[in-house]
DNA sequence: GAAGAGTACGAAAACGATTTCGTAATTAAA
DNA sequence: TTTAATTACGAAATCGTTTTCGTACTCTTC
């Protein structure tokens, strides 16, 4: 009584554990009179089919994995619930791992899904672009995956990203257009492929509207959090005059507003500042955050379509096309921080 | 070559299929000098056991579940963070499934998990008190699971909850003492148990105050966005005078400031608030809100140590003690929106 | 009425691990 | 030297499904 399992089932039925395996798939070889019998036993006996032993058979385990580099950020946790929304409507389940931007974290939670676990994998990658083996490990043992947001662009896999280049540009050239003179590029790290095509963009619109190099700064704040903070800080002592920030992440926008609130710099006079952000309370801030916002929600879900797709064309001949590469427009929204 | 199994691992080793097994698992029964060699082809071939095989035969998973409300929530997501510390220590695997608020969204998924997907469930009940029955099919099916934060507390379960009575007297005491003299409670419902304890909290101290009960206003806006903001903006349409708000979650003191702003009331000066509250951007706001802060992180750990008890004692002979009841404080953060 | 097709089911072999039980070979004890 | 115990391994059952293959039986069709 403990466990339902379908022999019990069967033997209840006076059926063979085949028959009513078939009739709960409805298959055609089993007449309507007897599926309904079983339906009903199953349904009245709460019969629910190990998923273990399915998965062994089938070789397929209805799961997938989504591997992030944090999850407390808004901008994951809505991409989670994009992915969410498709894998419900598939009945699929979905694995969390977090790889807290370490690379090795990544490639370690990666290794291990290639003993089959998981159906697919979605990725935002926390890796240096100098380390793709896991991913090649993959891509061996077949197992579909679909890099969302930070990708990998060595690694022929689909991918959704956004325009990062045209909203770097387009931030930039709000900033310069705001009367800045100093440029700063915020990043977390030189590594990360959505940052740098931010950056491409920031220094192409700096370029394009001939800003001297020397009022352009990089500040590579790492993911370390005390850490970012004093390289900020260090960086806004003194203050170049009529300074503009792009940050390429909301982390960190975050940070600058704190340290300039510390160190009594005003936003948007002294310093104007426009981040890449999620931030359900950007407009609500001291002062309100001009900001470059990813379709979140959107990306998540679009790469889990592209996901579930690979998952469903494996083992079929893949038709000689380019690969899957959807990019979602991001949207600028001006506020108060970049006010002239 | 395609997959590697312990079949042809043996056959390789000219070992049986057990003795390999063993080997891989330290066994006493076979001598060191096979497990090295047996470890390190293992190793070479980059052999991975099947989890299906193995969890269907050890009828183990080593996998959890967290059944929470929604994920995009600084709250939640933070929990996330602190399970899956302990997860990953454990080497445990982390499925995500959201209610989105829906009861019954929850009991379908908890249903399901009666399959044994999971070894354990961590749950943020979406519920009303009044349905309870898939709680009780778990006991039955005998898996573990633990409440947090909104817990039922009609269900013999290990809970990690805050002090939501205290801290919700504590804010109340606070908004009086900053010379309010309406006060409002902003509900999602009445029928979630965190959320009535804060409510429990106010009133009491409002009581205890002598605050005439005509002053005294209970919102409750639900979880419709919408439909939320109406319910709030008509609720501040006329202002009493020196109103005092205690936000019993933070997505609705985000939705009055919006309202505030929209409609021109000015906080502090017209209106108080103070919520409770995760948002990493708290001090940022204009005003910076005041708020009560759970230990999110720490909700998350505690309750995923409960749960791996939990698994862990499974099938012996609990001890007759009370049910682990973990109470954790909130702290109060005293900004400008509360300011006299 | 014989051959072929179709219907409805069952027996048994997978899937890949774990575990129980049995047993040769060696060592220790009597 | 015999017996008992220990060591180190293997055969086979098992977990609960799915799926292949086989086969009675009925129904057409010529």
């Amino acid at each position: 009584m403990e466990n339902m399992n379908i022999k019990k089932l069967a033997k209840e039925l006076n059926l063979s554990v085949s028959t009513v395996s078939k009739a709960l798939h409805d298959s055609y070889e089993i007449k309507a009179e007897t599926k309904e019998k079983v339906l009903a036993l199953a349904k009245q006996l709460n019969y629910q089919p190990n998923p273990f032993a399915s998965s062994l058979r089938r070789n397929s385990s209805k799961t997938i994995a989504v591997v992030i580099p944090e999850i407390a950020h808004n901008f994951f946790s809505l991409v989670i619930n994009g992915i969410e929304s498709i894998a419900e409507e598939l009945k699929y389940h979905v694995l969390i791992y977090i790889t807290h931007e370490i690379p090795e974290k990544e490639e370690q939670i990666i290794r291990h899904l290639l003993n089959g676990r998981v159906d697919g994998i979605l990725i935002s990658s926390s890796g240096s672009s100098n380390n793709n083996a896991h991913y090649h490990e993959l891509v061996q043992k077949g197992i579909p995956f679909v890099f969302f947001d930070r990708a990998n662009f060595d690694i022929d896999a689909p991918r959704v990203t956004t325009d990062d280049y045209q909203a770097g540009f387009q931030a930039t050239e709000h900033l310069i257009k705001s009367q800045c003179k100093h440029f700063a590029f915020l990043s977390l790290s030189s590594q990360m492929s959505a940052i740098n095509h931010r950056k491409d963009g920031f220094l192409a619109a700096l370029k394009q509207y001939q800003i001297q190099p020397d009022h352009i700064h990089i500040i590579e704040a790492g993911t370390d959090e005390t850490l970012s903070f004093q390289i900020i800080r260090d960086s806004l002592q003194p203050l170049p005059e009529s300074m503009g920030i792009f940050s390429s992440v909301e982390k960190l926008a975050i940070q600058t507003y704190h340290i300039c609130k510390e160190i009594n710099i005003r936003i948007p006079k002294q310093l104007k500042i426009i981040s890449f952000s999620n931030l359900p309370t950007a407009a609500l801030l001291n002062p309100a955050l001009s900001t470059l916002t990813q379709p979140a929600f959107s990306i998540g879900k679009e790469a889990a379509l592209l996901l579930f797709q690979s998952i469903k064309n494996k083992g079929k001949i893949q038709p000689i096309t380019t690969l899957p590469n959807v990019v979602l427009k991001s949207t600028l929204f001006i506020r108060e921080s970049t006010k002239i």
